[in-house]
DNA sequence: TATTGTTATACTCTATAACTATA
DNA sequence: TATAGTTATAGAGTATAACAATA
């Protein structure tokens, strides 16, 4: 169980940019989700590196926050707002639910449902995850001003907020 | 369609909001790594929508236009380039390599390596793959002007280009 | 008939470790 | 001793499809 298992996208981490190596890069250079992967990659790297201690993916992460900031929630609610698959979603409020982060609750109202709240413990451990993500977001946003700031976060909304959506298959980042 | 009933912190879906369904993002509102992900997952899924008859992932897409710009590049050379395991690597050209769009070649030089390059068939697939991907491209670009869309690359590369690696101990994810 | 949750299953991607052959 | 490639394996994440209870 000491093994280091990346999720999503990791690499070892010797590399030090795309095109130091020599090889270089041609017309993948104008390609947007090139840049955009190779980013993510970066900032999860960072993340991981960081919250290694506490075994929460940014996933994982984001799903307790959003059960905090919305008590009461549902699963198909948090899966649309991180375009997640219900039965993937699942698996996931499994694992918070294992750990005691979070519990459900059956909704009076629509007996289907069952209502997704946080619990004192999981809050515990979103205050900690909270504390150590702040140093590793601070590794990247120092390296902007913040009219940059605000201007990057806000093209990468424009790229995810309004969308035609052809059809959907997922998986994530590669 | 989603109906959510919290019980007390409810609110009506702001357009800020780059998710569905009224669920408020909460403290996520300011993580990098957030609005990276969600960027990314929608240009992938735009990617995949649009590339769907070629079954040629991006990364396989990356692999195959960087053995094309770089003939006789080795494995380790392309993986390091996208941050990623040699093994890794590995199962990614044999695919190409099963498909016939790259051919492996032992070097003279260096008998350990072997020399990467693409092959007519793997030129005529890259073509009708840049064909389809630049459609896919316009879609998000024409969403920027030029400057903008200047600044989100050199945003992008200079998140993931200089890099402040935090010691990547072993340790378990997840 | 549609929706929420659920389970089971299979598939894909990736890292780890061990090995070889070279250097 | 280190490096490039290779193989086998195991783990995580995800989607798909089916189902039950409820709307």
């Amino acid at each position: 169980m000491t093994t280091f298992h990346a999720p999503e996208e990791y690499s070892p981490s010797s590399a030090l940019n795309a095109s130091t190596s020599g090889v270089k890069l041609g017309s993948l250079q104008e390609i947007l989700g090139f840049h955009l992967r190779l980013a993510n990659v970066a900032v999860f790297q960072d993340y991981q590196a960081t919250m290694a201690g506490l075994a929460l993916t940014p996933k994982q992460f984001a799903v307790l926050e959003l059960i905090e900031e919305n008590p009461g929630a549902s699963q198909i609610d948090i899966a649309n707002c991180l375009r997640m698959d219900k039965a993937s979603m699942m698996a996931l409020v499994n694992k918070l639910e294992a750990r005691h982060a979070i519990e459900r609750r059956p909704s009076a109202v629509d007996r289907r449902r069952q209502e997704l709240f946080i619990t004192e413990e999981g809050v515990v451990l979103a205050n900690k995850a909270k504390t150590l993500r702040s140093a590793h977001e601070a590794r990247f946003k120092e390296r902007f001003s913040p009219e940059e700031l605000a201007d990057l976060v806000s093209y990468l909304q424009r790229i995810y907020a309004t969308r035609t959506t052809p059809t959907l298959q997922e998986d994530d980042a590669d």
